[in-house]
DNA sequence: ATGACTAAGTGTTATATTTACACTTTTTAA
DNA sequence: TTAAAAAGTGTAAATATAACACTTAGTCAT
């Protein structure tokens, strides 16, 4: 074995990032077009080739910094993709991660030429490589992952309004809840706190707003409920 | 960016495997001797270095082949590995996967220059490579999956007694469950279907025989419950 | 200023689920 | 036949979920 060993040595891989947000009510994702041979100008998720002597972490670091130019956002791995002819160049591994973030305050500037969209997870269209079929995997991971962990705190500002969280969870789940049977089952949880201050709004009412209670919030995405 | 491309294929990546089941009351995961260096003599979970043109489905049923002799076990991805240092031969990403199986109807034969030992999941042994951090995430990941989807249609002999069952659940879980409720709640699911026969035991009284209502159970196991 | 419109916010009851709890039945072995 | 072992069984209380509609507080147009 140890005289084939070379053999082995001749993969590449990279790393894919999902970065999703959660705005107009929608779920969305980060496309940006593919500057480069092979599929160019084709659209796809963010992610690069990665060196022989870089980590996950250092490739991730990398890509978030051409990106949204911001290095300090919690990733979480997907899975890894490896089918045989997914990269024209030769055989590549890609380790996909994703991430929750709020446009707002995670994003310091994305360079024009990337030409990005923030693509409603509903329509999103043909990507580069297998990129279509690594966003499916990753908004059924959240959708799984939603019903037993809380969500919330990567994607709304930190103030909040009860009905944004509650869109959130309907946009992200695909379907409605009650009002009032929502509200009692977040305090119930007491993962928010109520913040002395209201949201003035177009029409109507002003909102109570909120933000999360970080201890009680960490406790249950680690332990599930 | 076309000139350096050669620098980028020069991993290898690998493939992993632990291999659960459920014996005396207990989970428990395949260990073998490892053959060759590196590492040789070192305690592992299955696995092999696979070659740019293997998929990963192949090289999980060589893996199959060359341990418990059947291919024919539903695997799935757990997480890609993939630290600097963690082979001594190079960087070598690997792909963890892992399934569930029945001693008794799953396995072929082991061949014995393996070595193998079915370790209770409480005392593994120091591992080789990183192979204690796979075999832990994958514990853990299982632990989490149980709760809501079902287990055991993999692990249980095809007729089983609910206090197989219960016991499976309480040794996956670390905890202990109430009889009565644990039966209701197995029924009220309708997963399982009573079989016109008995197990006779060494003492006290016959138990009822149940099989797996597969239909049913499927409908969980994609939907959760 | 007032009336029409918009959106936020709030309680109660019925149903379903979960939990807590202990004895009876069946069988074997002495 | 009887003591010990393990399987099997029901009920009531507490908790969680689901279904349901009106009130409050604000804006805008007149």
């Amino acid at each position: 074995m140890i005289e084939q060993i070379d053999e082995y040595f001749k993969t590449a891989f990279s790393v894919t990032i999902s970065l999703f947000i959660f705005e107009e009510g929608k779920q969305k994702v980060l496309i940006i077009n593919n500057p480069e041979e092979p599929f160019k100008n084709a659209q796809k998720l963010p992610g690069k080739l990665v060196k022989p002597d870089e980590s996950f972490e250092k490739a991730c670091k990398d890509i978030l910094q051409e990106t949204i130019q911001n290095q300090n956002l919690y990733l979480e791995q997907l899975n890894a993709f490896g089918k045989l002819y997914r990269h024209p160049l030769g055989r590549v591994i890609d380790i996909a991660f994703c991430g929750l973030l709020n446009k707002q305050t995670d994003i310091n500037n994305i360079p024009d030429n990337l030409k990005h969209q923030w693509i409603d997870i509903n329509n999103i269209p043909q990507l580069a490589y297998d990129h279509n079929e690594i966003v499916d995997m990753a908004q059924k991971r959240l959708k799984r992952r939603i019903k037993y962990r809380p969500i919330g705190i990567n994607l709304l500002p930190k103030k909040f309004t009860m009905d944004e969280l509650q869109s959130l969870y309907s946009s992200f789940l695909g379907k409605e809840f009650d009002k009032r049977n929502f509200r009692r089952k977040i305090f119930d949880l007491e993962i928010v706190k109520e913040v002395n201050k209201v949201q003035l709004n177009k029409r109507g009412r002003k909102s109570i707003l909120y933000e999360f209670d970080t201890k009680k919030y960490n406790i249950y995405n680690k332990a599930g409920f």
